[in-house]
RNA sequence: CGGGGUGUGGCUCAGCAUGGUAGAGUACACGGUUCGGGACCGUGAGGUCGCGAGUUCGAAUCUCGCCACCCCGACCA
């Protein structure tokens, strides 16, 4: 491509409204516009970048037997009834001019099983594997950082159709060594990580995570063995036993005025949040209950659910606090407290400050058991950086960022039961038919890329991903002899397949070099002064200001070898 | 859905407190000078000041309502 024919509208300034450096980087470097929250339109630079990812993610899928297929975007609404899922909350909805139903698809479960059980009937016809790469739409609540989170945007979504459950464990391990190949050659360092399964449902499933300081889920990993879990999921060991009760100081009332929050009931007492406890009012299916987490912990609801075994637990609004406790929010404590109290595990000591039920009050020399009634203990706080790993007991859990771009699901016979796919075994009976589902974000892989590698300039893209392989700045427009001989080389390069960019525009140099380093292309050559002599120059743009010199005589072949050099690094 | 913020040529912003009919930089067009890291001078074109009411002789500016977008939280299949 010519840079003088391309549409390639570059800012210099940051946009108003981009805020995550992804998303500033690919408005100003001309790869994507907005059009409406969370929605996007690809200009060339975007779109060749978003299609070589998805090159990479059709080349691994097809590599262990996935056949590609496209289902549509309009879903009928009686599809998702059979599910329940016609009810989910961020599904776009619109009607026919026969005023029939019809959802934006958000995922399609039940799209490619409703393919599937009406074709699949034996178990000769299994294993399949289908997927697509396809736009979804989901009406978020709150669409952020550009395309890391919108409410149109592109994922590969594949699905499994198993006879028993060791074929769906061997395509679950096909695919996630996929998504590993797949993310290693986009140049990303990932993290397979265990997670919450969400409405989605399932047994196990992994999320995958792209690592940078940026990302907004923090994950955590032993430091000992190679467990690795999303912080939300990772289950913490329980203390060994409940201390003995005996010999300890009555609780009594303190004042403490004006003291809502932990850091200020322990500035004012001079205490550790460690001796603290926050008593969490929650409503679990419309009834009061609270849970107590020590004061420097963070209260996991996913967790919370599973404890006490509700379907549904959501925070407390200040109102139902006030009636509960008969105190403003800020002083609610388990000591008189009327309703059912669960204690995470780790609070097993004695002499802790909790809320008094009153107004500027809070009592200290609190126990659990002795000072109140416990309904049930259990793991229900967020595991955090220090925390012992749960599955080698000896290591100990260590903190980084991540973006979530793919989660691979054990689906089991959730939605073939729901919508009677069925297949014969051997023997002429019926059974559900066994699936996973696997999703991957493209356009959020391409955010996350962006995230993970970028400098002051710009963007520095993996050179698989990149919009072009080479550029090739003329240094000065008006030298004939420049200009032919990058014409030249341009040609060359493309006879040996080589995706390169020539900038022949009427430009000053500067303009180039800045544009080149925004757009990140990986390797950039620039015909100058040295063409006389015979030589080119040379930068890498993932190397800061290094240049080097190579020769005029098969610099085409010099380059090529260059990119797969570049390619073999990420590859390996 | 709760909290905060922002809407003024394509882009980034000033002007608004104290109303008098819109300005800079950049980008764009033309001319000239430049030419190895976003050049300089000159000329020119480009704006229903988010939308709608209201107050006023007069509203970008004051009042009310609405909308859009961004950020934090809730949520996130």
């Amino acid at each position: 491509m010519r840079a003088s024919q391309l549409f390639f509208p570059t800012l210099r300034e940051v946009p108003r409204d981009a805020e995550l450096i992804s998303h500033q980087l690919l408005i100003r470097g001309g790869f994507v516009r907005n059009v409406a929250a969370g929605i996007y339109s690809y200009l060339p630079l975007g779109w060749k970048v978003h299609e070589k990812i998805s090159q990479i993610v059709r080349e691994e899928a097809n590599a262990f037997g996935g056949q590609e297929v496209h289902m549509p975007v309009l879903v009928p609404k009686e599809l998702l009834d059979e599910t329940g899922r016609s009810k989910v909350p961020v599904l776009f909805a619109l009607k026919d001019k026969n005023q029939r139903e019809f959802f934006l698809g958000f995922t399609h479960e039940e799209v490619v099983t409703d393919i599937v059980r009406n074709t699949i009937s034996s178990w000769k016809q299994l294993p399949l594997y289908l997927y697509q790469i396809q736009t979804k739409e989901r009406d978020e609540p709150r669409p952020r950082g550009g395309l890391i989170r919108g409410r149109e945007f592109t994922m590969y979504d594949g699905y499994s159709f198993d006879s028993n459950e060791e074929a769906l464990e061997t395509i679950y391990r096909e695919n996630y060594r996929a998504y590993g190949r797949i993310f290693k050659r986009c140049g990303l360092e990932y993290l397979a990580v265990e997670a919450d399964p969400g409405a989605i449902g399932g047994s196990e499933n992994h999320e995958f995570m792209v690592l940078t300081e940026s990302g907004e889920d923090t994950v955590l990993r032993c430091g000992n063995c190679d467990y690795a879990a999303n912080a939300e999921r990772a289950e913490i060991i329980a203390s060994a036993e409940v201390v003995a009760i005996g010999g300890k100081a009555e609780s009594s009332v303190v004042s403490t005025p004006g003291a809502h929050t932990v850091d200020e009931v322990a500035a004012f007492l001079k205490v550790s949040a460690e001796v603290i406890i926050k008593t969490i009012i929650c409503v679990a299916d419309g009834k009061p209950i609270a849970g107590l987490i020590r004061g420097d912990r963070e209260l996991n609801l996913p967790k919370f659910v599973r404890v006490i075994g509700a379907k549904e637990v959501e925070l407390a609004d200040a109102e139902t606090v006030k009636k509960v406790t008969s105190a403003p929010v800020g002083f609610a404590g388990p000591v008189g407290l009327n309703i059912p109290i669960y204690v995470d595990n780790e609070l097993r000591g004695s002499a802790y400050v909790v809320g008094a039920n009153e107004a500027d009050a809070h009592r200290i020399d609190v126990q659990p058991i002795a000072d109140f009634a416990v309904t049930a203990w259990g793991d229900i706080r967020t595991a955090v950086a220090g925390d012992a790993c749960i599955r080698c007991g000896s290591g100990v859990l260590q903190d980084a960022r991540g973006i979530e771009v793919g989660h691979i699901f054990k689906l089991g016979t959730k939605y073939s039961k729901d919508m009677s796919a069925l297949f014969q075994d051997e023997q002429g009976a019926k059974h559900p038919i066994i699936m996973g589902c696997y999703g991957l974000g493209v356009s959020r892989t391409m955010a996350s890329a962006i995230e993970a590698h970028h400098d002051e300039n710009g963007i520095r893209w993996p050179i698989t991903i990149a919009p072009f392989e080479v550029g090739i700045i003329v240094a000065n427009a008006k030298d004939e002899s420049q200009r032919e001989y990058a014409d030249t080389l341009y040609r060359s390069l493309k006879a040996l397949g080589v995706d390169v960019l020539l900038d022949d525009r009427d430009e000053r140099i500067g303009v180039k070099f800045k544009d080149f380093d925004l757009i990140g292309v990986p390797i950039q050559v620039v015909i100058g002064k040295g063409l006389a002599g015979g030589t080119l120059e040379l930068a890498l743009r993932r190397v800061k200001g290094e240049k080097e010199s190579i020769a005029v005589e098969g610099a085409a072949e010099t380059l090529a070898k260059r990119v797969c050099d570049e390619k073999a690094l990420l590859d390996s």
